[in-house]
DNA sequence: AATGAATGAGTTTTCATTCAT
DNA sequence: TATGAATGAAAACTCATTCAT
C-alpha cells in the first residue's frame, strides 16, 4: 500500500538488482574494514538486511563477491588509463594523463569505497587487486613500447612502473584522507615528481 | 650423571629460544603466504613441528606473533633510516641515505622473508606494518623539519613522504624478484628520481 | 480465439499430468542414484525442467513423491503376484508362477526404473519399498496357507519366505545388468532351486 | 579420586581408543536406524557423550566412518568365508561351510550392529557394504573355479552367486529378529536348499 | 498453476584455547 | 615445558518451504 510498493512495476527486476548491490556495497565497507583476509561471509550478511542464504543466491562465496567488486573497479578505471597513454604524444601527456585519470576516479569512488574507519587488521585494505594490477601490467607494457619508441629515455621501465605505482597508491590513500580530496593537486605533485624526476634518472646500457 | 645436566640445562635455554624463533618464522612464512588476516593460529602451529599447546607458551595469539614480528623488523630498519636522516646535511644526502639503507635491509632480509609464493589472499601482504609505518611517520615529521629549516624546497611534506613510502615499497618489491636483488641499484633509481624530481615540486604558498 | 483457448485449456489438463510424472521419474533416478536418504527435494527439482515452486503444487514432500512411487510399483506388481499364488495348486505352480511373474515385471520396468548408475550412497537402493515387503508379507501368509493345506512340506515358512525374496531381488539385479535381461532364464533358474531344494529342507516338529 | 580414575595408567591412549569406538559404534546405531543416506554427522555425535569438534579428529566426514565400520566388517568376515571355501574339497562343504561361517558371524555381531528400531528410511540399511560384496565377489570367483574343476555342476554362477547371496542376507535379517538367533538353524536352513536345489539347476551349454 | 528469490533453521566444518598427562 | 586431544563457539553452506508476481 506504500507508494514505494505500488510504483514499481517489475518489482522483482529492481529487488533482485537492489539486492546484489546491496551485498556489493556491504562487502565494499567490510573489506576496507576489517582487510579481505579477516573479513568473512558473515560479516558481510551481517552488514545487510538480508538472510544468511540470500547471500549464495548471488555469490558462492567470499571470493566471488571480491572477483564482482575487482571487475567493477577494473572495468572502471583501466580503458580510461589506457586511453590517455595512447593519446599520449609526450612524456608529459602519457604520465599527467595517467596520474589525472588515476586521482580522479579515486576521488570519486571515495563516496563508494568507504574510508577504513578502524582497521582491526594490520595490513591495510589497498584498491589493490589483481585487476589493478593487470591496468598496472599495461602501464608497463606501455612504459616499455614508450621507452622503445624513444618517447621516454632509455630508463629501467619496471622501476618506473613499481614507481609510478607506488606513488599513485600512497598519494591517493594519503589524499582521501584530507578534507578536499583534491585530486588536481594529487595529479599535479605526482606529475611534476616524475617529469623533473624522469631525466635524471640512471641509463641503461 | 652431571655433565649430562649441565648439557640438557643448556639445550633446553637453546630450546626455548629456538622454539620462539621457528614460530616467528612460520608466522612470517604464512602472513607472506595467506595474508595477516586469513592466517589463523593453525596454520601457523602447522608450519611448524611443535605441538599447539606450545605455541601459547610463547604467544597469546596471533595479534602477538605480528607485534613480535613489527618490531623485531622495526628494531632492525627504525634506527637505521633515522641515523642516515640524522647525519644527512643535504637533501642528497637525505634521500640517497634512506634509500640506501632501506634497500639495503630489505635485500638482506629476503632470506627470512621469504617470497610470498601463492597467495591466497588478493590483498598484499607487504611489510607494512605498523611499525615501519611507524618508521615512515618519523620520516614524515623529519621532512617537515628539513622543509622548515630550508634544506628542501617547500613542497607538500605530506605527499612527499607517501611517494618516497610507494616508491620504497613498490620497488623493493620488485628488486626482491629479481635474481640479482640489486639493492644498491634499485636506490639509485629511487634516489635519482626524487632528486631530479624535487625541485620541479609544485611550491607551496 | 476461441479456438486457441480450447487448445490451451486441452493443453493444460496434459501438462498438469505431465508434471507430476515429470517429478516422479526425477524422483525416480535421484533415489536410484543417490539413495532415499540423501536425496533432497532440491535434487529431484533439478533434475526437472520445473520451478522448485512447482513441486510443491504436486507433492507436500520428498516422503510423499516416495509415496506414489511405491504405490504405483504396488499396483502393477502386487496383483499379479497375489493371482499367480491363488491360482496355484501344486509347489511347482506356486513357486514357479511366482517368479515368472516377479521377473517379469522387472524386465519390463527396466527402462522406467533407471539402472542406478553412480550411486554416491553405499547402501543399495532396492525396488526394496514397504509396498513391495507388503507384497512379500503376502507372500509369507500364503506360504502359512500353503504348508498349512499340506502342499508345501512342514518347513520354516519364515525362512523360505526371506529366501524367495533373497533370491528374487538379487537375481533380478543381476539379469538387469545383463544385456538380454531374460526374465524366463531367471525365473526358471530360481524356481529350479526352490524345486529341487523344498524338498530337503529341514522340516520342522 | 575415584578409582576408575586412578587406576589407568595410560589414561589418555585409552580415551582416545575408545573415543574412536564410540563414535563407531554411535555411527554404527544412527546408520541403522536412520539409514546411511538420511543419517547427518550430528546424529552421530548426537548418539555420543562427545562434543561435535571430537568427530573430526577422528573421522573427516560420515563417508569416512562409513569405511572405517566397512573394513570392520570385512576384516572380521571375508578371511573366515574364503577359508572355509578353500578347504571344501565337495560341494556340500563348500555350501554348508560358506553358510555356517555366515550367520555365526551375523549371529555374533547381533550385539555390536543393533537392530534396527525405528527406521525412517524406507530403504533398509544391510551390512550390503563394498567390502562385503566384494567377499561375494570372491565367492563368485570361487564358483566359477568350482564349476571349472567339477566340483559344481555346470550352471550359471552369476545366477548361483546372487541367490546365494541374497539368500544369505535375507535369512540372516530373519534370524536376527527371533530371539533365539540360531545360526546353526538359519545355516542348515540355507545349506539343504541349496544342497537339494543346485543339481535342479539348468545346465549351461 | 508456474515461477524463482528470500528466508532462516539446520548441517558441516574450523578454530582458538584449555588441560590432563 | 611440551604435548595433542577435547571442547564448543562461530563460520561456511544447504535446504525445505513460502510467497509475491
Amino acid at each position: 500500500m506504500s507508494s514505494s510498493h505500488e510504483a514499481t512495476g517489475g518489482r522483482r527486476e529492481l529487488t533482485k538488482a537492489q539486492n546484489r548491490q546491496t551485498i556489493l556495497a556491504a562487502a565494499r565497507q567490510v573489506f576496507a574494514e576489517m582487510g579481505y583476509g579477516a573479513a568473512t561471509v558473515r560479516d558481510i550478511i551481517r552488514a545487510t538486511p538480508l538472510a544468511s542464504g540470500t547471500f549464495y543466491n548471488y555469490f558462492k562465496s567470499k571470493e566471488e563477491v571480491y572477483q564482482a567488486i575487482r571487475d567493477e573497479v577494473a572495468l572502471a578505471i583501466r580503458p580510461r588509463l589506457q586511453e590517455e597513454r595512447q593519446r599520449a604524444t609526450t612524456v608529459e601527456e602519457f604520465v599527467s594523463g595517467s596520474f589525472r585519470s588515476f586521482f580522479a576516479f579515486v576521488a570519486e569512488s571515495r563516496a563508494r569505497f568507504r574510508a577504513p574507519s578502524t582497521t582491526a587488521d594490520p595490513t591495510r585494505f589497498r584498491m589493490d587487486t589483481p585487476e589493478v594490477i593487470a591496468g598496472f601490467e599495461e602501464l608497463r607494457a606501455d612504459l616499455h613500447t614508450a621507452i622503445g619508441k624513444g618517447l621516454f629515455p632509455h630508463v629501467d621501465a619496471d622501476f618506473l612502473t613499481a614507481a609510478m605505482v607506488g606513488v599513485a597508491f600512497e598519494i591517493s590513500e594519503r589524499m582521501r584522507l584530507r578534507e578536499d580530496c583534491d585530486a588536481a593537486a594529487a595529479a599535479d605533485f605526482a606529475t611534476a615528481l616524475f617529469l623533473g624526476g624522469i631525466s635524471s634518472l640512471p641509463k641503461r646500457p
